[in-house]
DNA sequence: ACCTGCGCACCAT
DNA sequence: ATGGTGCGCAGGT
Protein backbone atom coordinates (compact mmCIF):
# COMPACT_ATOMS: atom_id res chain seq x y z
CA UNK A 1 0.00 0.00 0.00
CA UNK A 2 2.06 2.77 0.24
CA UNK A 3 1.95 4.89 -2.43
CA UNK A 4 4.63 4.72 -5.09
CA UNK A 5 5.18 8.24 -5.71
CA UNK A 6 5.51 7.91 -1.92
CA UNK A 7 7.87 5.45 -2.04
CA UNK A 8 9.92 7.18 -4.15
CA UNK A 9 9.99 10.53 -2.76
CA UNK A 10 10.95 9.00 0.66
CA UNK A 11 13.60 6.44 -1.09
CA UNK A 12 14.95 9.45 -2.90
CA UNK A 13 14.77 11.45 0.63
CA UNK A 14 16.62 9.01 2.40
CA UNK A 15 19.24 8.58 -0.28
CA UNK A 16 19.69 12.54 -0.44
CA UNK A 17 20.42 12.44 3.11
CA UNK A 18 22.91 9.73 3.00
CA UNK A 19 24.49 11.51 0.72
CA UNK A 20 24.49 14.24 2.58
CA UNK A 21 26.36 12.24 5.39
CA UNK A 22 23.13 13.66 7.09
CA UNK A 23 20.82 10.84 9.27
CA UNK A 24 18.08 10.09 7.56
CA UNK A 25 15.78 10.44 10.37
CA UNK A 26 12.18 10.77 10.95
CA UNK A 27 12.28 14.55 10.84
CA UNK A 28 14.78 14.82 8.30
CA UNK A 29 13.16 12.83 5.96
CA UNK A 30 9.71 14.73 6.80
CA UNK A 31 11.07 17.89 6.57
CA UNK A 32 12.75 17.27 3.00
CA UNK A 33 10.19 15.19 1.20
CA UNK A 34 7.72 18.30 2.47
CA UNK A 35 10.24 20.38 1.36
CA UNK A 36 11.01 19.08 -1.96
CA UNK A 37 7.22 17.84 -2.65
CA UNK A 38 4.92 19.34 -0.15
CA UNK A 39 3.94 16.40 1.08
CA UNK A 40 2.86 16.93 4.63
CA UNK A 41 4.59 15.06 7.36
CA UNK A 42 2.01 13.37 8.57
CA UNK A 43 1.24 11.71 5.18
CA UNK A 44 5.05 11.09 5.11
CA UNK A 45 5.54 9.71 8.18
CA UNK A 46 2.27 7.32 7.48
CA UNK A 47 4.10 6.22 4.10
CA UNK A 48 7.04 5.70 5.86
CA UNK A 49 5.86 3.49 8.15
CA UNK A 50 4.20 1.39 5.20
CA UNK A 51 7.58 1.09 3.67
CA UNK A 52 9.05 0.07 7.16
CA UNK A 53 6.53 -2.88 6.99
CA UNK A 54 6.91 -3.72 3.49
CA UNK A 55 10.57 -3.47 4.03
CA UNK A 56 11.26 -0.92 1.49
CA UNK A 57 12.81 1.21 4.18
CA UNK A 58 14.55 -0.16 7.26
CA UNK A 59 14.00 1.84 10.56
CA UNK A 60 17.38 1.03 12.62
CA UNK A 61 18.57 2.07 15.60
CA UNK A 62 21.64 3.61 15.26
CA UNK A 63 23.66 5.32 17.31
CA UNK A 64 21.02 5.28 19.49
CA UNK A 65 19.36 7.30 17.39
CA UNK A 66 16.83 6.22 14.79
CA UNK A 67 17.71 6.07 11.15
CA UNK A 68 15.80 4.79 8.02
CA UNK A 69 17.57 3.00 5.44
CA UNK A 70 17.07 2.58 1.67
CA UNK A 71 16.60 -1.25 2.00
CA UNK A 72 18.20 -1.81 -1.12
CA UNK A 73 21.00 -0.16 0.06
CA UNK A 74 21.56 -2.15 3.01
CA UNK A 75 21.67 -4.92 1.32
CA UNK A 76 25.27 -3.74 0.10
CA UNK A 77 26.65 -4.26 3.54
CA UNK A 78 25.47 -7.80 4.32
CA UNK A 79 25.60 -8.62 1.30
CA UNK A 80 28.29 -11.35 2.32
CA UNK A 81 25.76 -13.17 3.95
CA UNK A 82 23.34 -12.50 1.93
CA UNK A 83 24.51 -14.37 -0.28
CA UNK A 84 24.95 -16.80 1.72
CA UNK A 85 21.52 -16.90 2.65
CA UNK A 86 21.00 -16.62 -0.66
CA UNK A 87 21.41 -20.32 -0.89
CA UNK A 88 18.34 -20.90 0.69
CA UNK A 89 16.19 -18.69 -0.70
CA UNK A 90 18.18 -16.91 -2.93
CA UNK A 91 17.30 -16.84 -6.59
CA UNK A 92 15.33 -14.25 -5.40
CA UNK A 93 17.67 -12.10 -4.70
CA UNK A 94 18.21 -12.14 -8.19
CA UNK A 95 15.66 -9.87 -8.45
CA UNK A 96 16.90 -7.11 -7.13
CA UNK A 97 13.56 -5.76 -6.97
CA UNK A 98 12.62 -8.63 -5.50
CA UNK A 99 9.81 -8.79 -7.13
CA UNK A 100 8.32 -11.65 -6.06
CA UNK A 101 9.29 -10.87 -2.73
CA UNK A 102 6.66 -10.24 -0.31
CA UNK A 103 7.10 -8.95 2.82
CA UNK A 104 5.75 -10.24 5.65
CA UNK A 105 3.40 -8.07 5.82
CA UNK A 106 2.50 -8.03 2.48
CA UNK A 107 -0.57 -9.03 3.05
CA UNK A 108 -1.27 -5.93 3.45
CA UNK A 109 0.56 -5.31 0.37
CA UNK A 110 -0.71 -7.40 -1.43
CA UNK A 111 -3.54 -6.17 -1.74
CA UNK A 112 -2.80 -3.34 -3.18
CA UNK A 113 0.45 -3.55 -4.12
CA UNK A 114 1.41 -3.88 -7.38
CA UNK A 115 3.77 -6.48 -8.26
CA UNK A 116 5.95 -3.49 -9.22
CA UNK A 117 6.02 -2.36 -5.72
CA UNK A 118 7.35 -5.73 -4.00
CA UNK A 119 9.83 -5.77 -6.50
CA UNK A 120 10.63 -2.37 -5.13
CA UNK A 121 11.33 -4.10 -2.64
CA UNK A 122 14.66 -3.63 -2.09
CA UNK A 123 16.34 -6.34 -1.91
CA UNK A 124 17.11 -8.01 -3.88
CA UNK A 125 17.90 -11.20 -2.43
CA UNK A 126 15.62 -12.64 -1.07
CA UNK A 127 15.37 -13.61 2.18
CA UNK A 128 15.56 -16.63 3.02
CA UNK A 129 12.62 -17.95 3.17
CA UNK A 130 12.81 -20.12 5.87
CA UNK A 131 11.10 -18.49 7.55
CA UNK A 132 8.52 -17.26 6.62
CA UNK A 133 6.45 -18.78 9.28
CA UNK A 134 9.12 -17.56 11.31
CA UNK A 135 7.08 -14.45 10.90
CA UNK A 136 5.28 -15.97 13.13
CA UNK A 137 7.21 -14.84 15.63
CA UNK A 138 6.77 -11.80 14.99
CA UNK A 139 8.75 -9.84 17.16
CA UNK A 140 11.40 -12.35 17.44
CA UNK A 141 14.57 -10.95 16.94
CA UNK A 142 17.14 -13.48 15.60
CA UNK A 143 20.57 -12.98 16.19
CA UNK A 144 21.67 -13.44 12.67
CA UNK A 145 24.56 -14.68 12.09
CA UNK A 146 24.36 -14.36 8.84
CA UNK A 147 23.54 -11.56 7.49
CA UNK A 148 21.00 -11.41 5.26
CA UNK A 149 21.98 -9.10 4.30
CA UNK A 150 19.31 -8.32 1.93
CA UNK A 151 17.10 -8.27 4.27
CA UNK A 152 14.72 -6.55 2.47
CA UNK A 153 13.93 -8.25 -0.16
CA UNK A 154 11.26 -10.20 1.84
CA UNK A 155 10.36 -11.13 -1.18
CA UNK A 156 11.00 -14.30 -0.35
CA UNK A 157 10.54 -14.11 2.58
CA UNK A 158 9.59 -12.54 4.57
CA UNK A 159 11.61 -9.99 5.52
CA UNK A 160 11.53 -10.47 8.68
CA UNK A 161 14.52 -12.79 8.42
CA UNK A 162 15.99 -11.00 5.90
CA UNK A 163 15.80 -7.86 7.34
CA UNK A 164 17.40 -9.45 10.42
CA UNK A 165 20.04 -10.68 8.75
CA UNK A 166 21.21 -7.94 7.78
CA UNK A 167 21.17 -6.95 10.93
CA UNK A 168 22.56 -9.89 12.45
CA UNK A 169 25.50 -9.28 11.32
CA UNK A 170 25.89 -7.11 13.90
CA UNK A 171 25.04 -8.93 16.57
CA UNK A 172 22.00 -7.27 17.08
CA UNK A 173 19.05 -8.31 17.07
CA UNK A 174 16.09 -8.07 14.49
CA UNK A 175 12.72 -7.93 15.70
CA UNK A 176 10.19 -9.19 12.84
CA UNK A 177 6.70 -8.87 12.88
CA UNK A 178 5.28 -10.71 11.03
CA UNK A 179 2.82 -9.65 9.24
CA UNK A 180 0.61 -10.60 11.75
CA UNK A 181 1.92 -9.76 14.66
CA UNK A 182 1.50 -7.32 16.20
CA UNK A 183 1.79 -7.68 19.51
CA UNK A 184 3.07 -5.79 21.59
CA UNK A 185 6.38 -4.80 20.79
CA UNK A 186 4.72 -3.54 17.78
CA UNK A 187 3.79 -0.55 19.68
CA UNK A 188 7.25 -0.29 20.39
CA UNK A 189 7.96 0.11 16.73
CA UNK A 190 5.70 2.90 16.55
CA UNK A 191 6.63 4.66 19.43
CA UNK A 192 9.75 4.66 18.07
CA UNK A 193 8.95 6.28 15.25
CA UNK A 194 7.23 8.73 17.38
CA UNK A 195 10.21 9.26 19.38
CA UNK A 196 11.86 9.81 16.44
CA UNK A 197 9.82 12.32 14.78
CA UNK A 198 9.11 13.83 18.25
CA UNK A 199 9.78 17.11 17.03
CA UNK A 200 9.57 16.99 14.00
CA UNK A 201 6.82 18.10 12.12
CA UNK A 202 4.46 16.29 12.88
CA UNK A 203 1.51 17.81 13.19
CA UNK A 204 0.41 20.23 11.42
CA UNK A 205 3.28 21.50 9.96
CA UNK A 206 2.42 20.20 7.30
CA UNK A 207 -0.11 21.92 6.01
CA UNK A 208 -0.15 21.33 2.67
CA UNK A 209 -1.74 18.42 3.37
CA UNK A 210 -1.80 15.31 1.91
CA UNK A 211 -3.32 15.37 -1.12
CA UNK A 212 -1.25 13.47 -2.22
CA UNK A 213 -2.47 14.60 -5.31
CA UNK A 214 -1.75 17.63 -4.78
CA UNK A 215 1.75 16.36 -4.25
CA UNK A 216 1.49 15.16 -7.44
CA UNK A 217 2.29 17.92 -9.07
CA UNK A 218 5.08 17.68 -7.15
CA UNK A 219 5.29 14.42 -7.80
CA UNK A 220 5.93 15.06 -11.12
CA UNK A 221 9.05 16.47 -10.12
CA UNK A 222 9.70 14.18 -7.89
CA UNK A 223 9.08 11.07 -9.83
CA UNK A 224 11.41 9.75 -10.36
CA UNK A 225 13.66 7.44 -10.29
CA UNK A 226 13.25 4.24 -10.05
CA UNK A 227 14.08 4.17 -6.89
CA UNK A 228 15.21 1.12 -5.12
CA UNK A 229 18.22 0.14 -6.46
CA UNK A 230 19.88 2.56 -8.03
CA UNK A 231 19.30 5.47 -5.86
CA UNK A 232 22.24 6.16 -4.31
CA UNK A 233 24.20 8.44 -2.65
CA UNK A 234 25.49 9.98 -5.14
CA UNK A 235 23.12 10.78 -6.97
CA UNK A 236 20.96 13.54 -6.47
CA UNK A 237 17.68 12.61 -5.89
CA UNK A 238 16.45 15.45 -7.10
CA UNK A 239 18.53 15.56 -10.47
CA UNK A 240 16.30 12.28 -10.87
CA UNK A 241 13.37 13.59 -10.24
CA UNK A 242 12.83 15.91 -12.59
CA UNK A 243 13.40 13.29 -15.09
CA UNK A 244 10.43 11.52 -14.40
CA UNK A 245 6.94 12.13 -15.01
CA UNK A 246 5.42 11.59 -12.01
CA UNK A 247 2.99 9.36 -11.67
CA UNK A 248 3.43 7.12 -14.32
CA UNK A 249 6.42 6.36 -13.70
CA UNK A 250 6.08 6.15 -9.88
CA UNK A 251 4.84 2.86 -10.06
CA UNK A 252 7.16 1.24 -12.06
CA UNK A 253 10.35 2.95 -11.50
CA UNK A 254 11.56 0.66 -8.73
CA UNK A 255 12.92 -1.75 -10.10
CA UNK A 256 13.42 -0.05 -13.32
CA UNK A 257 16.57 0.75 -12.03
CA UNK A 258 18.13 -2.79 -11.61
CA UNK A 259 16.48 -3.96 -14.69
CA UNK A 260 17.71 -1.03 -16.28
CA UNK A 261 21.22 -1.83 -15.00
CA UNK A 262 20.68 -5.16 -16.05
CA UNK A 263 20.47 -4.28 -19.51
CA UNK A 264 23.35 -1.89 -19.36
CA UNK A 265 25.66 -4.69 -17.14
CA UNK A 266 24.70 -7.32 -20.20
CA UNK A 267 25.12 -4.56 -22.90
CA UNK A 268 28.57 -3.73 -21.26
CA UNK A 269 29.95 -7.31 -20.64
CA UNK A 270 29.22 -8.10 -24.27
CA UNK A 271 31.06 -4.99 -25.58
CA UNK A 272 34.20 -5.87 -23.17
CA UNK A 273 33.70 -9.46 -24.43
CA UNK A 274 33.81 -8.27 -27.94
CA UNK A 275 36.61 -6.40 -27.06
CA UNK A 276 38.56 -8.96 -25.02
CA UNK A 277 37.78 -11.67 -27.82
CA UNK A 278 39.78 -9.85 -29.72
CA UNK A 279 42.64 -8.88 -28.20
CA UNK A 280 42.09 -12.44 -26.44
CA UNK A 281 43.42 -14.07 -29.66
CA UNK A 282 46.28 -12.35 -30.32
CA UNK A 283 47.12 -11.60 -26.63
CA UNK A 284 45.24 -14.13 -24.48
CA UNK A 285 43.15 -11.57 -22.81
CA UNK A 286 40.74 -13.04 -20.54
CA UNK A 287 37.35 -12.62 -20.70
CA UNK A 288 36.25 -8.91 -18.64
CA UNK A 289 35.63 -9.82 -14.71
CA UNK A 290 33.52 -8.02 -12.19
CA UNK A 291 36.21 -5.22 -12.15
CA UNK A 292 36.51 -4.29 -15.78
CA UNK A 293 33.13 -4.66 -15.69
CA UNK A 294 32.40 -2.02 -13.16
CA UNK A 295 34.88 0.18 -14.71
CA UNK A 296 33.03 -0.06 -18.01
CA UNK A 297 29.67 0.61 -16.48
CA UNK A 298 30.93 3.42 -14.89
CA UNK A 299 32.27 5.21 -18.07
CA UNK A 300 28.89 4.28 -19.53
CA UNK A 301 26.72 5.74 -16.80
CA UNK A 302 23.41 5.25 -16.78
CA UNK A 303 21.43 7.17 -14.03
CA UNK A 304 22.60 9.73 -13.29
CA UNK A 305 21.96 9.58 -9.19
CA UNK A 306 23.05 5.79 -9.49
CA UNK A 307 25.46 4.53 -8.09
CA UNK A 308 27.41 2.06 -9.23
CA UNK A 309 28.75 -0.30 -6.69
CA UNK A 310 30.83 -3.42 -6.89
CA UNK A 311 28.40 -5.32 -4.97
CA UNK A 312 25.47 -3.51 -6.72
CA UNK A 313 26.74 -4.95 -10.12
CA UNK A 314 27.44 -7.99 -8.59
CA UNK A 315 23.93 -8.37 -7.35
CA UNK A 316 22.67 -7.46 -11.25
CA UNK A 317 25.23 -9.39 -12.13
CA UNK A 318 24.16 -12.72 -10.50
CA UNK A 319 20.58 -11.67 -11.73
CA UNK A 320 21.69 -11.81 -15.10
CA UNK A 321 23.54 -14.92 -15.17
CA UNK A 322 20.92 -16.82 -13.33
CA UNK A 323 18.39 -15.56 -16.12
CA UNK A 324 20.84 -16.55 -18.69
CA UNK A 325 21.92 -13.40 -20.50
CA UNK A 326 25.27 -13.55 -18.51
CA UNK A 327 27.30 -16.64 -17.75
CA UNK A 328 30.49 -17.05 -15.96
CA UNK A 329 33.50 -19.02 -16.93
CA UNK A 330 35.07 -21.32 -14.49
CA UNK A 331 37.51 -18.78 -13.67
CA UNK A 332 35.26 -16.24 -12.87
CA UNK A 333 35.29 -14.22 -15.78
CA UNK A 334 32.12 -12.38 -16.93
CA UNK A 335 30.75 -13.44 -20.71
CA UNK A 336 27.72 -13.34 -22.34
CA UNK A 337 25.79 -15.90 -22.19
CA UNK A 338 25.76 -18.55 -25.02
CA UNK A 339 22.01 -18.89 -26.63
CA UNK A 340 21.44 -22.51 -25.23
CA UNK A 341 23.13 -21.68 -21.83
CA UNK A 342 20.47 -20.02 -20.42
CA UNK A 343 20.84 -20.21 -16.97
CA UNK A 344 22.27 -23.62 -16.90
CA UNK A 345 25.22 -22.08 -15.46
CA UNK A 346 24.34 -19.67 -13.17
CA UNK A 347 26.78 -18.37 -10.68
CA UNK A 348 27.66 -21.01 -7.73
CA UNK A 349 26.14 -18.45 -5.79
CA UNK A 350 22.41 -18.88 -7.26
CA UNK A 351 22.64 -22.50 -7.45
CA UNK A 352 23.65 -23.08 -4.04
CA UNK A 353 20.73 -20.84 -3.26
CA UNK A 354 18.34 -22.15 -5.70
CA UNK A 355 17.27 -25.53 -4.17
CA UNK A 356 16.57 -26.90 -7.22
CA UNK A 357 19.23 -26.02 -8.90
CA UNK A 358 21.45 -27.68 -6.08
CA UNK A 359 22.51 -30.27 -7.72
CA UNK A 360 24.20 -27.81 -10.50
CA UNK A 361 25.54 -25.91 -7.70
CA UNK A 362 27.83 -28.66 -6.17
CA UNK A 363 29.23 -28.47 -9.67
CA UNK A 364 29.77 -24.79 -9.46
CA UNK A 365 31.52 -24.88 -6.16
CA UNK A 366 34.06 -25.94 -7.44
CA UNK A 367 34.78 -23.97 -10.15
CA UNK A 368 33.24 -21.02 -7.92
CA UNK A 369 36.67 -21.40 -5.96
CA UNK A 370 38.38 -21.33 -8.62
CA UNK A 371 36.75 -18.30 -9.72
CA UNK A 372 37.45 -16.57 -6.13
CA UNK A 373 40.85 -17.50 -6.46
CA UNK A 374 41.13 -15.67 -9.67
CA UNK A 375 39.02 -12.95 -8.37
CA UNK A 376 40.85 -12.64 -5.26
CA UNK A 377 40.88 -8.73 -5.74
CA UNK A 378 37.58 -8.59 -4.83
CA UNK A 379 37.77 -10.88 -1.57
CA UNK A 380 34.95 -12.69 -0.96
CA UNK A 381 33.53 -10.29 0.47
CA UNK A 382 30.21 -9.99 -0.97
CA UNK A 383 30.96 -13.47 -2.83
CA UNK A 384 28.80 -15.93 -1.72
CA UNK A 385 31.31 -17.43 0.36
CA UNK A 386 30.14 -20.35 0.19
CA UNK A 387 29.28 -21.68 3.00
CA UNK A 388 26.67 -20.81 4.97
CA UNK A 389 24.15 -22.21 4.31
CA UNK A 390 23.87 -23.44 7.10
CA UNK A 391 23.61 -20.33 9.33
CA UNK A 392 21.29 -18.91 7.24
CA UNK A 393 18.46 -21.25 8.19
CA UNK A 394 19.61 -20.48 11.52
CA UNK A 395 18.78 -17.09 10.79
CA UNK A 396 15.50 -16.66 10.34
CA UNK A 397 14.19 -19.02 11.76
CA UNK A 398 14.44 -19.39 14.96
CA UNK A 399 13.81 -17.02 16.53
CA UNK A 400 15.06 -18.61 18.93
CA UNK A 401 17.20 -16.96 20.38
CA UNK A 402 16.00 -15.12 22.22
CA UNK A 403 15.56 -11.91 22.13
CA UNK A 404 13.32 -11.35 19.64
CA UNK A 405 11.69 -8.71 20.38
CA UNK A 406 13.18 -7.73 23.24
CA UNK A 407 16.17 -7.26 21.66
CA UNK A 408 17.68 -8.60 24.48
CA UNK A 409 21.34 -8.62 23.02
CA UNK A 410 22.16 -5.92 22.51
CA UNK A 411 25.19 -6.26 22.44
CA UNK A 412 26.22 -3.40 21.67
CA UNK A 413 26.04 -0.80 23.12
CA UNK A 414 24.59 1.33 19.93
CA UNK A 415 22.29 -1.23 19.13
CA UNK A 416 19.29 -0.96 20.45
CA UNK A 417 15.94 -2.34 20.04
CA UNK A 418 13.51 0.45 19.29
CA UNK A 419 10.91 -1.09 21.46
CA UNK A 420 8.36 1.77 22.18
CA UNK A 421 9.63 0.76 25.61
CA UNK A 422 12.06 2.28 24.49
CA UNK A 423 10.12 4.83 23.84
CA UNK A 424 10.83 6.05 26.89
CA UNK A 425 14.09 6.57 26.85
CA UNK A 426 15.63 9.58 26.43
CA UNK A 427 16.34 9.40 22.57
CA UNK A 428 17.90 11.64 20.64
CA UNK A 429 17.00 15.00 20.47
CA UNK A 430 14.32 13.87 18.41
CA UNK A 431 12.66 11.87 20.26
CA UNK A 432 9.55 13.55 21.77
CA UNK A 433 6.84 12.00 22.59
CA UNK A 434 4.36 12.98 19.87
CA UNK A 435 0.70 12.40 20.45
CA UNK A 436 -1.42 10.71 18.52
CA UNK A 437 -0.62 12.96 16.02
CA UNK A 438 -2.13 12.34 12.90
CA UNK A 439 -0.92 8.83 11.59
CA UNK A 440 -3.02 6.99 12.31
CA UNK A 441 -1.28 4.90 10.20
CA UNK A 442 -0.97 3.49 13.73
CA UNK A 443 -4.21 1.96 12.47
CA UNK A 444 -2.43 0.01 10.50
CA UNK A 445 -0.49 -1.39 13.41
CA UNK A 446 2.25 -1.03 12.01
CA UNK A 447 5.23 -3.10 11.76
CA UNK A 448 8.09 -1.50 12.27
CA UNK A 449 11.92 -3.07 12.01
CA UNK A 450 14.52 -1.84 12.69
CA UNK A 451 17.60 -3.50 11.62
CA UNK A 452 21.26 -3.33 12.66
CA UNK A 453 23.16 -2.26 10.13
CA UNK A 454 26.57 -2.06 10.93
CA UNK A 455 26.70 -3.41 13.35
CA UNK A 456 25.19 -1.28 15.84
CA UNK A 457 21.94 -0.90 14.34
CA UNK A 458 19.51 -2.99 14.69
CA UNK A 459 16.59 -3.76 12.76
CA UNK A 460 13.30 -4.27 14.86
CA UNK A 461 9.98 -5.13 13.13
CA UNK A 462 7.07 -4.17 15.72
CA UNK A 463 3.60 -3.95 15.38
CA UNK A 464 2.15 -1.52 17.81
CA UNK A 465 -0.71 0.43 18.09
CA UNK A 466 -0.45 4.13 18.02
CA UNK A 467 -1.79 3.93 21.53
CA UNK A 468 1.04 2.04 22.46
CA UNK A 469 2.53 5.35 22.29
CA UNK A 470 1.04 6.32 25.42
CA UNK A 471 2.61 3.76 27.44
CA UNK A 472 5.82 4.47 26.02
CA UNK A 473 8.33 2.73 28.38
CA UNK A 474 6.74 2.15 31.42
CA UNK A 475 4.41 -0.07 30.76
CA UNK A 476 4.80 -3.53 30.14
CA UNK A 477 7.71 -4.82 31.29
CA UNK A 478 6.87 -7.52 28.87
CA UNK A 479 7.80 -4.92 26.18
CA UNK A 480 10.88 -4.03 27.82
CA UNK A 481 13.84 -5.86 28.09
CA UNK A 482 16.76 -5.82 29.91
CA UNK A 483 18.03 -4.16 26.61
CA UNK A 484 16.26 -1.54 26.42
CA UNK A 485 17.44 -0.24 29.73
CA UNK A 486 20.54 -0.47 27.78
CA UNK A 487 19.10 1.34 25.00
CA UNK A 488 18.40 4.20 27.52
CA UNK A 489 21.69 4.75 28.57
CA UNK A 490 23.03 4.77 25.39
CA UNK A 491 20.43 7.09 24.54
CA UNK A 492 21.56 9.70 27.04
CA UNK A 493 25.24 9.26 26.16
CA UNK A 494 24.39 11.17 22.49
C1' DA B 1 16.78 29.83 8.97
C1' DC B 2 17.57 26.26 6.12
C1' DC B 3 20.08 23.37 2.95
C1' DT B 4 24.13 21.21 1.39
C1' DG B 5 28.80 19.42 1.32
C1' DC B 6 32.26 17.21 3.60
C1' DG B 7 36.16 16.29 7.05
C1' DC B 8 36.61 13.30 10.33
C1' DA B 9 35.95 9.80 13.85
C1' DC B 10 33.95 5.57 14.81
C1' DC B 11 32.80 1.03 13.94
C1' DA B 12 32.26 -3.45 11.51
C1' DT B 13 34.06 -6.47 8.32
C1' DA C 1 42.45 -1.92 4.49
C1' DT C 2 37.90 -1.04 3.25
C1' DG C 3 33.53 0.80 3.62
C1' DG C 4 29.20 2.55 5.96
C1' DT C 5 27.48 5.95 9.08
C1' DG C 6 26.59 10.36 10.88
C1' DC C 7 28.27 14.46 13.86
C1' DG C 8 29.55 18.91 13.49
C1' DC C 9 30.99 22.65 11.03
C1' DA C 10 31.48 25.76 7.07
C1' DG C 11 29.51 27.83 3.25
C1' DG C 12 25.70 28.99 0.20
C1' DT C 13 20.96 30.58 -0.52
Amino acid sequence: MSEPKYREWILETIDSLRSRKARPDLERICRMVRRRHGSDPDKTRAELEKLIQEQTVLKVSYKGSISYRNAAKVQRKCRKRTEQAGEHGKHASCNNNGDSALSLTDQEECEDKEPEERGASPCPDPLPQTSPSTLENEEQILPLPSGNSFVSCGATGHSAGSVKASASRDKSVVAEAGASGSSAHCDAASSANRRAEGDVTLGHEGSDDDGDEKEEKTCSSASSPPPRNKPLASAKPKLKVGAKGSGARCSDSPDESSADLGDRLVAAVRSLYERHRGSAATRGHAPPGLKEILGYLSTQRGMPGEKLTRNRVKVVLEREIERGRLRRTRLGHITPAARGMGAAKPSARLLKSALQDRHLAKMEEVKEEERMEVESDEHGTEENTVGSAEDVPNTITDGGPAGVKTCTDLTSPDTEVQNDNGTDSPRTSEGKSQSSSSLETSNQSSLQQEVDVGGSEEQTMSVEPEDAVAEKNADAPDQLHPGIEVMCKVYRRF
